[in-house]
DNA sequence: TGCCCTTTTTCCACATCGTGGAAAAGACAA
DNA sequence: TTGTCTTTTCCACGATGTGGAAAAAGGGCA
């Protein structure tokens, strides 16, 4: 891997050649020699000695004391693990978001759970009602919000009943779930169906369909839903949009794995 | 997190400060704006926008275009993935550590030895407290960590001697082990009961218990832990914890035997 | 042991390259 | 519209990165 492209215009040569070291030593197997990935990058020994021991120090790289290879260090690995976090989610969702509100005209979200509470982190709005249940970055308990449902619904029962120890549950509508006892039901309906549905739990006059989303590593990280008013929502149709919801996550826990 | 630190000698500046720059970007939940980055930094907007510019073009950092925020970029995933040869390690532990999650509520990690110091690689956490010893990616001296004691137990006096001399002791609480007779006395313990304790040894208020994983060669490759507040993972309840532990532990181990 | 060869590390003078202020271009809100 | 914010571009200056070359550290081999 030459680093043979010249250095486009406003671009720092150093860094970029750091980052192009940083991809040889992810590259190599089992590290590289200083005097090899030199070779490799074509560029002198002593300029990528300096850019190593700049990276190590940070603990971007390290060396290897026994074998005195360079390999990528604990820092690059951490790093780029919080990539896994939501922020990557957002960008693959979004085009995702638009088709399922252009699917059901109704407003699409994506939300995951942050400090035991469901958090809507994008959304896209419905074109004919302007009106959402929790608006980007609103936050809704677990247990009134499709979202939360379907994400909890992959946990084992006995985490369930300890959120729902710990935090009780907040009947915010006459139709909020009330009791563990209900909460347990809602919760094997739900892992029967596919999909959850907030049926006015949370604003009376708003329903909700939601469906988990896997991130690569096997982990319930989010979910996306639709939400509208009930009168157009209606509990009729909730199979139908259910489809949609259960389709569209597959497709994002897709693009956000497969994405390297 | 300032720049503060002087570019040591023999260090890049620009390169120093792509790194802090990638840091802070993974600290920065859900992503950083420009001038934020900047002024945490300590540097000037236009140095950093060039920094960025430079790392998005390698796919180090990423340009949210919807929210104008500055989030890691995939390629620093990518290469970070690689700080694991360990990589067939962390594949089949990950299912194995949520279930490990699961039995004990409390947070599940996978660590090896990395030049004298246990890292965690690949963690399930808890869905309760989110409050880990140490994130991936992150170091603790070996004589400190549960995991780290699990796995030298497994070596020859004469060897853990020599460790010790190496690197001496670092006494992180008042519970560290302080000397070498203690670390003598600590590891024949950790033999006769199968499994490592750390007790607020390296940081107060956390308590681990940790077993070791055997590669199919009989090297003793890696340690799964549970770790949790010490209010919640009591000394009564070490024993409780332990025998999940080193059911999973053996379970990976044999896991990664079977595995090609 | 001593010698030779390879690789890593340090050093330093030169000028390239990164720097950061400032101005321009956008982006929102009122 | 106008004002205030942030992002992006530009450019002259000199601090900073560069790479050749020399010194140091390994590592075989006899």
């Amino acid at each position: 891997m030459r680093i043979s492209e010249k250095p486009g215009a406003g671009v720092v040569q150093s860094v970029d050649r750091a980052l192009a070291l940083l991809e040889a030593l992810a590259e190599s197997d089992g590290g590289a020699r200083l005097s090899d990935v030199a070779r490799d990058l074509g560029l002198p020994v002593s300029t990528v000695h300096r850019l190593l021991t700049t990276m190590q120090m940070r603990g971007f790289a390290h060396h290897e004391p026994h074998s005195g290879r360079w390999v990528i260090g604990h820092r690059a690995f951490s790093v780029g693990e919080t990539f896994a976090h939501h922020a990557n989610l957002v960008g693959p969702a979004r085009p995702i978001l638009r088709a399922l509100r252009d699917m059901t005209r109704e407003t699409a979200n994506l939300g995951v759970l942050e400090s035991e509470e469901a958090v809507t982190i994008a959304q896209a709005e419905s074109r004919e009602i302007k009106r959402a249940i929790a608006p980007p970055g609103g936050r809704v308990p677990i247990l009134n919000s499709g979202m939360g449902k379907a994400i909890i619904a992959t946990w084992p029962d006995e985490a369930i009943r300890n959120l729902v120890e710990r935090q009780g549950l907040r009947p915010m509508t006459s139709r909020s779930l009330g009791s563990l006892e209900e909460v347990m039901e809602e919760i094997s309906r739900v892992r029967d169906m596919g999909y959850a549905v907030d049926n006015e739990e949370f604003v009376s006059g708003m329903r909700c369909v939601a469906a988990v989303v896997w991130s690569a590593n096997g982990e319930p990280v989010a979910a996306i839903s639709v939400s509208g008013l009930a009168a157009r929502v209606t509990v009729a149709r909730v199979p139908e949009f259910a489809g949609s919801v259960v389709q569209k996550a597959a497709e994002l826990s897709k693009a956000i794995s497969g994405a390297a």
